[in-house]
RNA sequence: GUCCGGGUAGCUCAGUCGGUAGAGCAGUGGAUUGAAAAUCCACGUGUCGUCAGUUCAAUUCUGACCCUGGACA
C-alpha cells in the first residue's frame, strides 16, 4: 500500500512513445490504477484515433477519467484537476497506487500545480471576443487587451486568439487582470509532489512507431468512425479538432472516399509536429528518464 | 506530328515591364495558467529545365533542344 506522502507517479512522453506500457507495467508490479490525462480519450466515441487502451489492456490495469465526457460537454484543464483529484482519493482508499498517465501536460500540470483562481470559460464573452476579431482584426482585440492589461497583452502575440481572449475573458469576469493573477499563482504551489517517469525514445524510432500507429488506425476503421461521429452532429465538437480527427473530417467535407495514402501522410506529419510540441513542453523538466521496456522501477 | 500552356525552395505555386527571387505547406527550434491532440512565435541561397544568342547585365527577351499537361491530327 502506498504511502500517505508518496509521490503521486507521472508517467509522461511524446504520443506513440509507449506511455501507456510502461503505465500498465507498473500498476502491475507496484498493484496501481491508472489516471488518463488525454484530452481526446476523456471523450465518449472518440476511439480509435484517440488511441484508446484495448479490452486486453484495461484487463491487466484499471484506467480513469476515460470515457467520461459527452463531446458536446465543456471540459477543460481545471474540471480535468478535479475529477482526477477524485479518482485518486478513491483509488487510494481503495489501498491501491494512482498513477497518472498521459500527454496533455498543461492538464498534469494543472493537477499538480493547480491553476489560477478564476472563473471558466464563458462562451458569450468568447463569441463576442469572435465577432470583434472578425471586425477588429486580431491585432484590434488584442489592443482591446493592452487597454486593461497592457502586460499580458505585451506577452501575448496578436495573432494568438485563444490566449487574448481568455486574458480578456478574466478581466471582463473578474475586474482582476490576467497578468496580476499569473504572478501571484506562478505554478508555485504543490497539490501533489509529484515523480515524473518519462519515456525515453529516439527520434527515428518514435517517427517509425508515429507512423505505425496511423497506419493502424486508418486500418481498424477511423475514417468509418469519424464518418458516423459526424453524423452523428459532432462535427464541430472539441475533439474533432483534435490531430487526425481534423484531417480526416476535412478529407470527408471534400465529398468523394478520401484518398487513403494521402490522408495517412497528413496526419501522419500533423502527429509528428505534435509530439515535437509535447518534446518542448517536456524539456526542462525534472523527469526520470526510462528506456523503452525498462523495469526498473 | 502540329498548336497552346507549363518547367522557379523537399511539395504546390507567385514573381522579376532585364539589375541573380518569395508565399503557403513540409522541416527545425521555441512559447504554453479552464480551447492544450488547441493556439501562437521564429528560422527561406535555390545550377529560376539545358545550351546558345542579344545585352554592361538574362531566371526574365530571342532561338534551338529536353521534359511535362492539354487540344487537334
Amino acid at each position: 500500500m502506498e504511502q500517505a506522502n508518496e509521490p503521486l507517479w507521472v508517467v509522461v512522453g511524446a504520443t506513440a512513445s509507449g506511455k501507456t506500457e510502461l503505465a500498465i507495467e507498473l500498476c502491475e508490479r507496484h498493484n496501481g490504477e491508472i489516471i488518463s490525462a488525454d484530452s481526446v480519450q476523456v471523450y465518449r466515441y472518440f476511439d480509435i484515433g484517440s488511441g484508446k487502451p484495448s479490452g486486453a489492456d484495461l484487463a491487466r490495469a484499471p484506467q480513469h477519467l476515460i470515457d467520461v465526457i459527452e463531446p458536446s460537454e465543456p471540459m477543460d484543464a481545471a474540471r480535468f484537476a478535479d475529477l482526477a483529484e477524485v479518482a485518486i482519493a478513491e483509488i487510494r482508499a481503495r489501498g491501491k497506487r494512482p498513477i497518472v498517465c498521459g500527454g496533455t501536460f498543461l492538464w498534469v500540470r494543472a493537477l499538480i500545480h493547480g491553476l489560477v483562481p478564476a472563473p471558466p470559460a464563458d462562451p458569450q464573452l468568447r463569441a463576442r471576443h469572435q465577432a470583434r476579431a472578425l471586425e477588429v482584426g486580431r491585432a484590434g482585440l488584442h489592443q482591446d487587451l493592452a487597454r486593461v492589461d497592457a502586460e499580458a497583452a505585451q506577452r501575448l502575440a496578436p495573432n494568438d486568439f485563444v490566449r487574448v481572449s481568455r486574458a480578456l475573458e478574466v478581466f471582463e469576469l473578474t475586474g482582476v487582470r490576467m497578468s496580476e493573477w499569473q504572478a501571484a499563482h506562478g505554478f508555485k504551489r504543490v497539490r501533489h509532489v509529484a515523480r515524473l517517469l518519462g519515456v525515453q525514445r529516439e527520434k527515428a524510432d518514435l517517427d517509425q512507431r508515429i507512423l505505425a500507429r496511423c497506419q493502424g488506425m486508418l486500418r481498424a476503421g477511423w475514417v468509418a468512425e469519424a464518418e458516423q461521429l459526424l453524423a452523428r452532429g459532432f462535427g464541430s465538437t472539441r475533439p474533432f479538432a483534435a490531430v487526425g480527427y481534423k484531417q480526416v473530417a476535412l478529407a470527408l467535407q471534400a465529398g468523394k472516399a478520401p484518398n487513403l495514402a494521402e490522408l495517412e501522410l497528413l496526419i501522419y506529419r500533423a502527429t509528428r509536429i505534435f509530439a515535437r510540441r509535447q518534446r518542448t513542453w517536456l524539456r526542462d523538466q525534472p523527469i526520470e528518464w526510462l528506456p523503452p521496456g525498462s523495469t526498473k522501477l
